[in-house]
DNA sequence: CGGAAATTTGAGACGAATCAATAGCTGTGG
DNA sequence: CCACAGCTATTGATTCGTCTCAAATTTCCG
């Protein structure tokens, strides 16, 4: 039936991603199995968790992508970090946790309740290595902001967004759907959506990538990566956001 | 016997800080003592934290400034965040982490191994509320990179650390001590010295801040404030950065 | 097919970088 | 106590990257 293959589907890239963080047993299996059937969609540009509100439940991010963003009071807008399908939402230790940032939907989103793990379970290792991720990304973007210049910081996004794709399936080969307008980027980077479209256009000058109706493919992803300094992001000496290779 | 003074006073800021996030009691204040029997100093410059190998046991700092860094293949330096009294350095639950950026002592830096705690603890609640406030600073900073420019990147910077030095006693009213050069400043802002300058000076003309010898006073900060858009960070309905006051 | 959103193009302005030189501090050793 | 070395801060002149504003043009979608 074609709405058990939907769900199926669905569910294929967040289980792909958690499970290259840890082997998940049957246990976390199972677990996942039984959150995702209470998975809700959420519409684009809808707030999954307003800033200052206080948090709810983790979500798990099933399909589609969001993103963390902070309004100023003048309207400028900047998007901290994106969050694709593997991605935990809200996970925050601390007793009544607020939220900092909002989280938005770029696209039509489904989550569905984070199943809780012990620490130190097979789910409780991949939430870990998550989180340190989400952080060590966070920081990438720090970098990217403060001392890469606009070309610099398309390309190190682009390349960031591709290995995260890949971990989790949404992207075979060098290419992958970029549900973003310029705009969002430019929101991103810290640029502008004019210089961003100018920079964007360099790049498929310069044959480093070629991006048409939503789907965009790095020619040469090391070249391009060895073009701008950049190094893949590691966070355990166990496993890393690829799937990890044999033991 | 000014030795044992000296090392109470070095406690105080660590413990002041963390006493704010929650309130500590004998077995928390019993296992800081105990750690801090094993505070060393490490000179400015040295390397707490290396990027890329494999983090040891997680250390609270006792006194001096620390920060992550991460530093370019052609030599471009962006530091991520400034570390204070009070903070932890390296706390990552996942197994066998490896250190997403280098931190590097920026004065002599006088550091303990931070006691282990219960989730759920006293310690461990404050260590989760620190773990969540070092993210929210870090977030601030993409910000602050992102979609600020140079004067109000240099304000918001201030209003920050301000902040984080009253909640850790170093600051009284609004002046503290900086023992950071322009250059390190311009490293943080993604700017250049020679800019950051010319904004320093624009700042003093504009009866914003002193800053001489070290030491900097912000004349009217929550003016300052206004003036940027900025608004205090807060990361539980609990507790705030701020010494808690009541309940 | 029509309208809105997204991308593209151009001209000009502005913020920050760059390069280069000078001045001020701080600590060190003679 | 002074002289010198080596940072750090300051200043000036110029260049460069990115923004701003405005107007096409193309793409998407109902």
């Amino acid at each position: 039936m074609i709405r058990a293959a939907t769900i199926v589907d669905d569910r294929q890239p967040a289980l792909q991603r958690l499970a290259s963080l840890a082997p998940l047993d049957v246990a976390a299996l199972d677990a996942l199995a039984r959150a995702s059937n209470q998975a809700q969609t959420i519409r684009a540009r809808r707030e999954l968790v307003s800033e200052g509100r206080e948090i709810a439940e983790p979500l798990l991010l099933l399909r589609g992508w969001a993103a963390r963003v902070r309004l100023l009071p003048d309207g400028r807008r900047q998007f901290l970090s994106f969050l694709l399908p593997g991605d935990v939402i809200g996970h925050c230790p601390q007793p009544r946790p607020l939220a900092v940032a909002t989280i938005v939907g770029l696209t039509d989103v489904l989550v569905c309740p984070a199943p809780a793990a012990e620490p130190g379970s097979a789910l409780g290792v991949a939430y870990a290595i998550g989180d340190a991720l989400d952080q060590a990304y966070v920081l990438a973007q720090v970098t990217r902001l403060g001392r890469l210049n606009a070309q610099e910081r398309i390309g190190d996004l682009l390349l960031e967004l591709h290995e995260r794709l890949i971990a989790n399936g949404m992207a075979r080969g060098s290419s992958f759907d970029l549900p973003l307008t310029q705009e969002t980027l430019a929101d991103a980077l810290g640029l502008t959506s004019v210089h961003v479209n100018r920079m964007v256009q360099q790049a498929r000058r310069e044959n480093d990538l070629q991006w048409k109706g939503g789907r965009v493919t790095l020619l040469d992803p090391p070249g391009l990566a060895r073009k701008i300094g950049r190094t893949a992001v590691r966070v355990s000496a166990t496993v890393g956001p690829q799937p990890a290779r044999g033991r």
